[in-house]
RNA sequence: GCCGGUAUAGCUCAGCUGGUAGAGCAACUGACUUGUAAUCAGUAGGUCCUCAGUUCGAUUCCGAGUGCCGGCACCA
């Protein structure tokens, strides 16, 4: 006789044990048709299930979270169908819900083509329109491995043996297809409103590269049609605000095949990137910084004291030179940081010392971890190391994670995502140092009341690390920022200042980097702005444009005037009409346009109109030459 | 690095089953002197990524390499 609480407190008695379908029944028609599955007790079940004793009971539908999770999990299965009807030699593996879709990765000798994937979404489209009705049944863990075993699905029998023995398995089958799942499911196939196939890539069996490749197949699934063409229409939107594209439509850098994964910038994006750095000096000169600059290259044995030549050789870029020497490119600046503390005796008095570096860095990155500004083999970074005692360390960490979000914020990024890496297995240093190292990170961010996510034992071998990372136009997290406590240079290196009693101490090395990779930051900020830099960012400000040959002198000493006070302006003296030309700028996302015709020269003024469209009207030049310098200064256009 | 895809004019892309290539935009020249998102006409432009192979003949077919794209692994 159980007696249902439902979400809304209202309760429900009833004469025998029902399965939460019938709940959602009693309840109305409506919600028994949408009813995916349910939740008991906290606890996700099918619409099969059978409650015996009062229970909480919410149903879930497509409009819950974990409804579109249903979905796209027993989309999953679907998928997993489809391709076993048509390519029955196919092994199943795993296929879990990811953002926004779903994935399964099969084991097949022969690779899946595009049109194979047009099968496969036609017969998952038909499976659905079929209704195959989804049940659940158990199985000992054993002999879930012997009928794996003998379906000849290898995979999952390797995945039930690494599950406790004893223990019970769920399975659902749908049809002809059958599957070990925690569940729950969708009752049935066409319960799944709306399901695309999308791309097949490789995936190492269990994620690790030593293993055999898969092929994933990747899916979409939403509550609706509607919902689906709307991520079709972001991801379309999404690809217009590539930085690949917009870097070249706006002639901001290129590649070329000679360097892979090294940046050409032309005057335009080099413009962008020098604004950062000019930004940067300022803001570190502020927090009591000083500037610094280190070799590119340096000698093969500084790269074994410092550990590199051991544990990142791979990952350098070398050279001999005629005397047979072996030079190393920095992959880093750190060694070069430290070389600059240990030249000349250092006191507590000079900590903690700041240094920063505009350190141009070169890793030989996996040629298929390419990926435009955002992930290249050759990359200045906003490095510094920060060298105090171990009682200035916390307040130091602090200072840092204020100055990068203070930084992001500038940007308009609200919403970055920390993660802090703790103490890995393998280590250096004592577990009280560590705790320490640690929480001076945790309670840095707790202080500034700023969540993370924490990542156990990802941390470096010589300490834990944070790091700031911001999302690009098609959600993919770029790390940016870090930074990490590192115990092992300034021993390695054998460092020390002078303490108050004259004994010589160990200083704390802190690294950190708060753009990270300017070329990486611009690549952000191109997708993030769309292209459409604030005005103190955009490599061209402002462009002075004449309607016809009467007016080219006076754009030409407007353009003059904005330039010596500073204002990256242009002329457009072209024999155009004003049509094409505010065309063609406003596409070059130029932040004013500034049109001159003979009304304007009679009264030494500029009609304004901005990248948005917006008619500002006529403005006199110095009122405007204000204006602009007022917005950059400010930052606020 | 691994799996799959891909490479044609500065850019975006056509080019069926082998017979040395085309469009639009951009560029250049000329005309037009123009008032807020494309004036008209003409001209020029290509080692069809590279190297080998099959063939009388390869942009096209086969192989290798490289770059790029999508993932995986790795990472700022």
């Amino acid at each position: 006789m159980p007696v249902i609480t439902l979400p809304d407190g209202s309760q429900r008695a009833f004469d025998n044990p029902v399965s939460v379908q019938d709940v959602a029944a009693s309840i109305g028609t409506g919600l028994a048709r949408a009813a995916l599955a349910g939740r008991l007790n906290g606890q996700l079940v099918d619409t099969s299930h059978v409650i015996q004793d009062d229970s909480i009971l919410a149903i879930i539908t497509a409009k819950d979270a974990e409804g579109l999770d249903i979905i796209r999990h027993s989309s999953a299965h679907l998928m997993a169908q489809a391709v076993k009807q048509l390519f029955p030699e196919t092994q199943v593996t795993i296929g879990p819900v990811v953002e926004n879709g779903f994935y399964y990765d099969f084991a097949r000798t022969e690779s899946f083509t595009p049109e194979d994937l047009q099968a496969i979404d036609a017969r998952m489209q038909a499976l659905v329109k079929q209704d195959l009705p989804v049940e659940r049944s158990v199985m000992g863990r054993d002999e879930a491995v012997r009928f794996f075993r003998d379906l000849g699905e290898h995979y999952k029998a390797e995945i039930i043996e690494s599950i406790p023995a004893g223990e019970t398995l769920s399975l659902y089958r749908q049809g002809d297809f059958i599957d070990l799942c925690r569940g729950p499911h969708v009752p049935s196939t066409g319960r799944i409103p709306s399901v695309q196939v999308m791309k097949v890539a490789g995936a190492y069996w269990r994620g690790d590269s030593k293993n055999e490749m898969l092929q994933r197949i990747y899916g979409t699934a939403w509550a609706s049609s509607k919902d689906l063409k709307q991520y079709l229409t972001f991801l379309e939107e999404a690809e217009k605000r590539d930085h690949r594209k917009l870097g070249r439509q706006l002639d901001l850098f290129h590649f070329h095949e000679e360097a892979p994964g090294a940046v050409f910038w032309h005057p335009k994006g080099w413009t962008v990137f020098q604004q950062l750095i000019n930004y940067m000096r300022v803001r570190q000169e502020q927090a009591g910084y000083v500037e610094i600059n280190t070799p590119d290259v340096m000698d093969r044995s500084l790269w074994e004291i410092s550990g590199h030549w051991f544990n990142y050789r791979e990952n350098m870029f070398t050279t001999q030179t005629e005397d047979e020497r072996v030079f190393a490119l920095k992959p880093m600046n750190c060694p070069g940081g430290v070389l600059m503390f240990a030249q000349g005796l250092k006191s507590y008095r000079d900590l903690p010392l700041r240094m920063a570096e505009f350190g141009k860095v070169h890793r030989y990155e996996p040629s298929g971890a390419l990926h435009g500004l955002l992930r290249v083999r050759h990359f200045t970074q906003d490095d510094a190391h920060i060298f105090c005692t171990e009682d200035q360390m916390e307040d130091e960490c602090k200072r840092v994670i204020e100055l990068v979000m203070a930084i992001y914020r500038d940007f308009g990024f609200e919403d970055v995502v920390i993660k802090l890496s703790t103490r890995p297995e393998n280590r250096i240093g004592s577990d009280e140092i560590w705790d320490r190292l640690e929480n001076a990170l945790a309670i840095a961010l707790d202080h500034l009341n700023l969540p993370y996510q924490l990542f156990p034992g990802e941390g470096a071998f010589y300490g834990p690390k944070l790091e700031f990372v911001l999302r690009d136009a098609i959600g993919r997290d770029w790390q940016c920022g870090t930074l990490q406590v590192d115990m092992n240079l300034p021993e390695r290196f054998d460092i020390s200042y002078v303490a108050e009693d004259n004994s010589r101490q160990r200083p704390v090395m802190l690294h950190r980097a708060l753009f990270g990779s300017l070329e990486r930051f611009v690549g952000i900020l191109i997708e993030h702005y769309v292209g459409k830099f604030p005005l103190w960012l955009a490599p061209v400000q402002a462009v002075v444009m004449n309607i016809t040959d009467n007016q080219a002198d006076f754009v030409k000493s407007v353009e003059k005037q904005l330039r010596e006070q500073g204002i990256r302006a242009v002329a457009d003296l072209r024999n155009e009409k004003i049509g094409f030309k505010i065309r063609e700028h406003t596409m070059q996302r130029v932040p004013y346009l500034l049109v001159v015709g003979d009304r304007e020269v009679e009264t030494q003024s500029v009609a304004v109109r901005t990248r948005s469209g917006k008619d500002l009207g006529s403005v006199s030049v110095i009122e405007m030459l204000e204006r602009l310098k007022t917005e950059v200064t400010d930052r606020t256009a």
